[in-house]
DNA sequence: ATTTTGAGAAACCAAATAGTTGCACATATA
DNA sequence: TATATGTGCAACTATTTGGTTTCTCAAAAT
């Protein structure tokens, strides 16, 4: 079973999900308010974020609180990073016709 | 079906592809060269990343050279912004708290 | 002590996914 | 013109996914 932080976000109530703790760690229960799914179903969810560490559990008598391990986001920043390299260089580019454009000008 | 961008770069494969023709624009059979699977099973992913656009065909003769559609990978940027806020600001307060040791030694 | 509440695990199901093989079609090449 | 090549599409298959319901268990509340 392949579990890497990409197939964790690619499903939209996960991506929902990691944006709600982001602010403050929840509850399945109290998540599962925030979706039309059963509290069954947020749980799963919960589970294969667990399971690639993008969180954390922090128990409170009965109810578990889920927290969002921000350095795992990272991850997906570090991948980009490549592409971001190309992005930026293009603008670059941009930024040196509209350069010379101004010198023409002149 | 669901066809969004994280969808897209759930599959490694997907990943792979976008990685390649990031340096420069690829026929489905050249692709096909650099994985295990068949050109079909290639073409399949080029399907899917042409239909969230993030891949686009250029036509050359009876070969079609795909590239990628770098501004769209800005889109999972865009995403993280949110992410990297959290991380900058936890990252500036351990700044803090360095300075303020610093302060102590003094 | 009994009941309610919060949560995970198991069994099941429909839909989506990633792959295959076989086919059709257009463009080069002999 | 006949053949080879590059490609997309359709049909089929096994596996994964995302959801459900039911069950169990532990902690809190009555």
């Amino acid at each position: 079973m392949r579990r890497d932080i990409f197939q964790a976000i690619a499903d939209p109530t996960r991506r929902a999900i990691i944006t709600l703790i982001a602010l403050q760690a929840m509850t399945p229960n109290a998540l599962a308010e925030h979706f039309d799914s059963t509290r069954q179903a947020v749980s799963k969810h919960l589970k294969i974020l667990t399971e690639c560490e993008l969180i954390k559990q922090e128990q409170k008598g009965r109810e578990i609180y889920y927290k969002l391990e921000i350095d795992k986001m990272k991850e997906i920043d570090i991948w980009l990073e490549q592409f971001r390299k190309i992005w930026e260089s293009r603008f670059d580019q941009l930024d040196n016709l509209l350069e010379t454009l101004k010198q023409i000008k002149k």
